[in-house]
DNA sequence: CATTTGCCTATTGACATAGTAGGTAACAGG
DNA sequence: CCTGTTACCTACTATGTCAATAGGCAAATG
């Protein structure tokens, strides 16, 4: 289940494509806008710039601005990038090999198989087809 | 992401659908072959009964059968059963259409037809593939 | 009647979620 | 240089869910 963490993110990402000729946009925007508490968008920004998809600048006239052309993001990153990881199961989620049952586990080609139908779905879906 | 629940759940409907020709299977066993503590097991099993997945009989001669044909069953509605729900995000969870902004809301949509792909392809999985 | 088995209630520790609160650092315009 | 604006930082908290564990009761069979 996507948590509002994605979800919070994912509106803040459309918002700031569709004011991308506005220049830099202060989250105060945002969060009118969005009917967000501010607070905790803060949060979500922070990580949107760590992760390299958004630039946050301080001061006067300062705000976020996307880094790349609004069409060159997909769905998928922006959702990895907060949740963590998509997976559907733990065993998939991170480089946990470590399940002694992977080589018997009967159900394990079904998560895989449902997971890479996951990424395909949320990569292949551009930031630009929400707005 | 998919819990414990649901995934021990779908592990004792593959046992008992293993083990079908052996009547009425105890917990127990379910709970050695598979390697999971009977004690978490009985409140899935429970479920399942509730849920009329499976039937349980107390007793000497007891345990747990399936009710119908292994082909019978698919995955989708083990894992809902389980889960509460297979939704992507809360707003689609039950009958919630009390979100304000679904009129307007960008990413419904998305999320919609992802679920419904989500829906589609576990529903279409039968238990009897994952044997 | 004793044993086996499912069923019921209650409790627990760990963790994640969804925020809130208050302060500090950077930056621009006057 | 000063002041207001804006992002960023640390800390805290309430709530809920997950994944179990524990102990006993009810039902059925030989």
């Amino acid at each position: 289940m996507i948590s509002t963490k994605g979800r919070y993110a994912l509106r803040i990402m459309i918002d700031l494509a569709e004011h991308e000729a506005d220049g830099r946009i202060p989250l105060k925007d945002i969060a009118e806008r969005q009917q967000i508490s501010k607070k905790y968008l803060e949060i979500i920004a922070k990580e949107l710039v760590e992760g390299k998809l958004v630039s946050g600048t301080s001061g006067k006239g300062g705000g976020y601005r996307l880094i790349r052309k609004p069409e060159e993001y997909t769905v998928g990153e922006i959702l990895e990038l907060m949740e963590g990881s998509l997976a559907s199961v733990a065993c998939l989620a991170c480089a946990e090999q470590t399940c002694p049952r992977a080589d018997t586990c009967q159900t394990l080609p079904m998560w895989s198989e449902f997971d890479k139908m996951t990424h395909d779905y949320f990569y292949s879906k551009k930031l630009t087809e929400l707005l």
